[in-house]
DNA sequence: TAAGTTTGCTAAATCGAGTAAGCAATTTTC
DNA sequence: GAAAATTGCTTACTCGATTTAGCAAACTTA
């Protein structure tokens, strides 16, 4: 049953009126007035419209205005609870403006992050939000020489003029770095992944800066950069590393880091925060419960994901004529835990 | 600059050839041999495309086809982490078919859900997979007597003739509160939420028949069932009814209520599992790391979701004719930890 | 060599909308 | 009361593909 019962078009309601198509794609589209459509048959169509239950075909629709008010969204891992409240967000906001998203995980892939991003383009999406993976500049130069407006979040990309939205990384890190000092810890670590992404390195600088404005020296053994293709495997080894080497404070730059990294710090016999005082990049639920709760650097996601929405569709309605790009920088806060008090 | 630059048609690439569109249309979609088209000219055509850099639009295509590729994702909150798991997995195996999702977050609100459903409706996608809020019994009867497949996730329906996956909620109830008891339990509560889900019901009666089955009588007061709208604010005075009630063991039901569950017995001076053995619902990354480690009931997400993607392209496929469902019930398994050995 | 078949392509309709241009009928203006 | 303006709609083209039917040329077959 219930089998063939093809979906209402506009066709259907014009000739079950005796009228034009025009008529009815006018009045479904406030345009009634503009064209002049008597209001006894704009109240007509607007009444069939409601019996029958029509609902436009957005495709059909959107072949004919280009627009498909949907947005792409790709984000590094969905699963990582920080990417996910950014997709929760993101979505919450993009459909404030009546925008849907299509997402998916890139899993920091290159490759991954240009097949969907394809795909997205051939979607005909009129906007994209995107957190590119490592080594993504070239593709991000290419797609800013096409014509569809974007917004990278979390992420710096050099010699590249584009729409984004960060916190300020190295005075997060500086900060943390500064906060651990005031602390009294004298012997601050840092492990941190993939320094190729400039939102990495900076967090490095600002730690090595913070370091050096408190006149003390830059120890190379605390300062661990694993390689991102394999940081399950290493951060282990890292915290050993710093450990060996007497740290007495440890920042972690991201909440993967972070959550095995404070497991491993318990493995190692260490208390936290009596022998390692801690704070981790990138608040999540876990800090919160964990053995001794974690101080956290937690980014304003609701906030950013509110900029990066206004900015793209700020690029969307302007269209053709974007030539200028919009960066916004905000601050992160700390939430501050037993880990470091 | 970049600026005008229309994206490149087929029928571009047939003008360019001197052909007809419908070569152009027959090449690419592999019909050539079919169509007896030269091998010469389907070179020319494919040797086109590539240097021209040809995408097909997929809106147009769309409409000719009436199949968008595209699949729609309703979960409830997709900032939890078993949600966010979900969607990954979901979004991973639904790319392997060449389907891409748009997904949003009920947010357990029937009036979101019904208004999210109509929008994926009207975007034409091809199958849903859905995890409905409570009392949208009524929203999925429509839905199943209109033309697109679906597929419900974690969650039951009575009297609706759906495709489902689901894990066996009961058992999994049944089987922790037997583990509980056989860890030498005397007074195991269960705080639960949502009682108008019968996945929720279900864990209830697991729980109920396992302390039959052990030869104790069911306590009211250590069978705590919050209102799904005020749960937050619920679970401390929960625990703390449980606890006065001489508990020495607490199932929950969700990571949420779980999370803020050992919080609560924890800001009570209680010792887990000294004094309270625990296991939750639904394994999370913070559960591993709490201050003591949390037992946790693991839903095989992956599984689930494979199973989810398979039965909804089936009915994708069928279209039409699919009057049968499917419905699919998998095991549960324990991540065991401190909480409860 | 005439009829039938195969080859290799094209023409034109179609999907479901949006919209510029046009055209009667009515109303306004001078 | 004729010209001009307005009203209220319709016609027809378009978006970018898919697909059925058809047609000329080349090739088989008897």
């Amino acid at each position: 049953m219930a089998k063939g019962k093809k979906k209402i078009t506009s066709k259907d309601i014009a000739k079950e009126l005796g009228i034009s198509r025009s008529v009815v794609s006018f009045v479904l589209n406030g345009k009634n007035k503009e064209m002049r459509i008597s209001d006894e048959l704009t109240k007509k169509v607007l009444d069939l419209v409601e019996t029958r239950n029509y609902q436009t075909n957005h495709i059909a629709k959107s072949l004919k205005t280009g627009k498909t008010h949907t947005i792409g969204l790709i984000v590094a891992d969905i699963a990582n609870p920080f990417f996910a409240k950014i997709a929760s967000e993101i979505e919450k906001e993009v459909r404030k403006k009546g925008y849907s998203v299509f997402f998916c995980s890139s899993n920091e892939n290159k490759k991954n992050f240009n097949f969907q991003l394809e795909n997205f383009k051939n979607r005909q999406v009129d906007g994209l939000i995107l957190i590119p993976p490592i080594n993504s500049d070239k593709i991000l130069t290419v797609l800013g020489s096409q014509n569809i407006p974007f917004v990278i979040m979390d992420r710096v990309f050099e010699n590249l003029s584009a729409n984004s939205v960060n916190i300020n990384n190295h005075k997060a890190a500086y900060d943390a770095t500064t906060r651990l000092i005031n602390n009294g810890r004298k012997k601050v670590a840092l492990i941190n992944v993939n320094n190729e992404l400039i939102t990495m390195s900076d967090r490095t600088n600002g730690y090595i800066d913070a370091i050096a404005d408190n006149g003390m020296e830059v120890n190379p053994y605390l300062l661990q950069q694993l390689k991102y293709s394999n940081v399950a495997a290493h951060v282990n080894e890292a915290v050993n590393e710093v450990i060996l080497n007497n740290a007495d404070a440890i920042i972690f730059t991201t909440n993967k880091l972070g959550v095995q990294g404070v497991q491993a710090i318990s493995n190692m016999g260490k208390r936290i925060p009596e022998d390692i005082a801690v704070i981790s990049f990138d608040d999540t639920t876990a800090y919160a419960v964990a053995k001794t709760s974690i101080t956290a650097i937690k980014q304003p996601l609701e906030q950013m994901c509110k900029e990066a929405v206004r900015i793209l569709m700020k690029s969307i309605d302007k269209s053709e004529s974007n030539i200028d790009t919009e960066q916004v920088i905000l601050d992160a806060s700390f939430i501050v835990r037993e880990s470091c008090p």
